[in-house]
DNA sequence: TCAAAATGCTATACGCTATAGTTATTGTAG
DNA sequence: CTACAATAACTATAGCGTATAGCATTTTGA
């Protein structure tokens, strides 16, 4: 066996966990021809029918310049609707495809986000979440 | 305010905060040259002298198509050196700048994960690394 | 001894991230 | 009202980590 230097590092096992984490969701979303980040999107989208590109990308932390040809993607598809709002941004819309695909995209990401859960010591859970979400909304960087 | 519906998800959170971690490791590590993998593949060799980039792979879970090139460039640099073990094996060890780099390199990522410890509540800390510890040694795939 | 496993490798591709630079539109300060 | 700054969407390009497929060689072991 040999000598693991990693073995105590928390942000390792954290970058190990998310890998793995997200590896898992990008194997469940294939089904709908769906990336993790499109997923997230549609959602967004979901809960703010007419929301601007630009604001998706503030949410999420996706720059512009990747939103650009995620949302073509997800028009191309006819799964969005883009309606613009004035001459320079338009706002977002679920098709009706687009409302079912989301629809089930929401059920596996739910599903995943509970297979996490489970796997979690219960007394450590609650405990757990609170890290992430204070560390999730530290402005770090 | 737009509406967030990853707000509530624990494995969203992750994600997030394992980004962002990985993304300020890389900046503190560009000014040794070094990628984070390179620095933990380094760290490996330093405390395994001799040990097989099979092995370095197995541990660290990168698959042998990556880890080919990486060694490479790690030898192009004269930072670590190759010495067959068998006809089909080398054994890694670092050289004398290996050996400094290496050091210089434990010293980011102990600063680096000494930070992301600061920004967690005392209280959970012990829970959100055990957390961690747990999801991390499961076979999670 | 001979087939299976292991080792290192190339080529290639995917997904997320980033920067730089462009065009057009909107907002605003003077 | 004009001039300048900010915003929005976009293209092109690149870096990093990950993955699969396939190959040549060597070692192992039934």
């Amino acid at each position: 066996m040999i000598r693991d230097p990693l073995k105590d590092l928390p942000g390792y096992a954290l970058r190990r966990v998310s890998v793995a984490f997200m590896s898992r969701l990008a194997a469940r979303l294939v089904r709908l021809h769906l990336r993790p980040t499109e997923a997230t999107v549609l959602l967004v989208i979901q809960d703010n029918p007419g929301v601007k590109q630009s604001e998706i990308g503030r949410l999420l932390g996706v720059v512009s310049a990747n939103m650009a040809p995620l949302v073509a993607r997800l028009a191309d598809r006819n799964l969005i609707i883009r309606q613009a709002v004035d001459g320079r941004s338009q706002g977002l819309t679920l098709s009706e495809a687009g409302r079912r695909t989301a629809q089930k995209a929401r059920g596996i990401m739910d599903d995943h986000e509970a297979d996490l859960i489970a796997h979690i010591p219960k007394a450590d859970c609650a405990a757990f979440v609170r890290v992430l979400h204070t560390l999730a909304n530290q402005k770090d960087n």
